[in-house]
DNA sequence: ATGAGTGCAAAGGCTTTGCATTAGG
DNA sequence: CCTAATGCAAAGCCTTTGCACTCAT
């Protein structure tokens, strides 16, 4: 378990990981191609949002434009969502329903993003909280994001 | 009370602002200049963040660059904050000890952001539960931001 | 007078797009 | 074959910076 990634659901298995990605890009009329499948592959090796110049490293050898448009088209099709946590650059991770849901440690100092998964009793108190904030609102709910914001360990 | 501005505070008083505001310029070596005066004031009136296009329209005569450059002082000065939502363009409110602890709706469709408030039992709940997994991450944990992500009212 | 602040314009830097080439179905 | 995807280079767009002018102390 602790050698594992933490990630449950689809994503404890390539295979299915790329099954999924495929699917979702089928569903919108687009390939699973090697490129994506680069992409989609270094993003779950991670476990931290990856911006594009660690992507390009991560994936070796996929031209910045084609990292971008197929980022783009990935985020489309419901496999990638942009982070954008400070003024930086764009952070892109695998949505959380491939994941799992979870939220970012976000380093004040030097930038890094970290995942951490917040106790089930917590994230249910709170969604029920702003479920009810919503509605007086009349706003329409989907979903949370929620950063922790301070000094990571490295630079404290 | 319900046509006062929802903030608390400091900022319930302009000539309280403006002294807050002048003084901690003052702690960082600046002055509160007549632009500044009117970026901290379209800041205060503003329900929501607000993008630099924003500000110059509600400031009237100030300088693109100059904005740019006040509010980097003032983010400095720990006057404002600046605010990313997504991807679009960078938001800037007045820093929540001047405004009160509150959180962001984050329309997708149309991009707005608007401020909210949750229960004071909700966040106290959670800053303990933040506060015990902060330590167990051996994270330094500064404050957290919590967005509502989801279709307002107008759009929906 | 003297340094900070201002505004215009130019430069920067991340991101997007045009276009010819390549590859997958 | 034929359309989608790729990569290089050029363009875009928000943001930052250089520089001369103005204002406040």
């Amino acid at each position: 378990m602790s050698t594992r990634h933490r990630h449950g659901k689809a994503a404890h298995d390539v295979a299915a990981l790329h099954t999924e990605a495929a699917s979702r890009l089928a569903a919108v009329g687009q390939r699973f191609t090697s490129n994506r499948r680069l992409l989609v592959d270094a993003l779950a090796r991670a476990d931290h949002p990856l911006s594009i110049p660690e992507l390009l490293e991560a994936t070796g050898d996929v031209a910045q434009s084609s990292a971008y448009r197929n980022l783009s088209v990935l985020e489309r099709a419901g496999v990638v969502a942009k982070v954008v946590t400070n003024d930086e650059w764009a952070r892109y991770e695998l949505t959380e329903d491939l994941t799992g849901h979870h939220h970012h440690l976000v380093c004040g100092s030097c930038g890094a993003v970290r995942d951490v998964v917040v106790p089930g009793d917590v994230e249910a108190d709170l969604d029920r909280a702003l479920a009810v904030l919503a509605k007086r609102e009349g706003f329409e709910l989907q979903h949370h994001r929620l950063d922790l914001v301070g000094v990571c360990k490295k630079c404290s």
